[in-house]
DNA sequence: CTTTGACCTTTGTGTAACACAAGGGTTTTA
DNA sequence: TAAAACCCTTGTGTTACACAAAGGTCAAAG
């Protein structure tokens, strides 16, 4: 199948297709007349594979990491492991910034009910922003 | 003061600080004789005011853009109330996907506690990965 | 058989907010 | 006076694609 096929099959954009084989998660066959990139069904599992693993949190360069580990042979599943829960952390302490980030804005468009505008006079931009403290470690 | 003092003052680095220059959002003097910039007391309470927006989630280009308003002399809280307005929902979103993700990712390793790794076959890359559903609409 | 619309190719650009390095001038300090 | 510390500009890298351009290919319709 070409691009598009795969790309409607596995419900992802052509371009994301064309993207994971720049960044070598895909290898089609060529058409040897006309260049067209072929698939198969295992490229489609494959990308079924990388999707899922997006959604797990992988980027596409780890992704290619565990798909070259299982290229050669070798179980990719000890990585996998490994990355995920070095990963999660982080994704744990993003969540935290952004929630204390949404407070903070919807705290300030509470406490701006009642504010009047003002107009900037050389010390201050706008009164709204200026209320609120630059930090909160 | 030069660039690093500004920097040092306001707790960011020298490259942030070059960076809001090349952006538009300060717009220092220049030592005649050696092209220094030269930043004062405006700048250094500019600076802050960038910060404490860029904590309330403002993006750079905004900001430029409140402080367009500002130094034209208009009044730029409308605009601002309706940026926070509007990004808040965005940022809930963003909340909500990445606590997806975790719980995702966190199943996945409790799920995997007692799953052997095995090795790829052709119809496997890694089954721990397999194992996950692809969407959870 | 030809037109046309849909699809294919590669290459280059843009996105956000800086970090970092290179190459070269300046100022401060030991 | 020489080294350390700073300054400048410019270019590159980061993430995962989206999008546009320029041009070749294919399938169905006329």
């Amino acid at each position: 199948m070409k691009v598009s096929e795969l790309a409607r099959r596995a419900d992802v954009t052509a371009e994301t297709v064309r993207h994971y084989v720049r960044e070598g998660l895909l290898s089609p066959e060529r058409h040897p007349d006309n260049g067209y990139q072929l698939f198969n069904d295992y490229d489609l599992e494959r990308l079924g594979f990388i999707q899922r693993a997006r959604m797990l949190g992988f980027s596409v360069a780890e992704i290619r990491d565990i798909l070259a580990h299982a290229d050669q042979g070798d179980s990719p599943c000890p990585l996998v492991r490994d990355l995920l829960a070095s990963r999660l952390p982080r994704i744990r302490a993003r969540i935290a910034e952004l929630e204390a980030l949404a407070t903070r804005m919807e705290a300030a468009l509470v406490s701006w009910q009642d504010m009047p505008d003002g107009t900037p006079d050389g010390h201050s931009v706008c009164r709204l922003i200026e209320s609120f403290p630059e930090e909160t470690p």
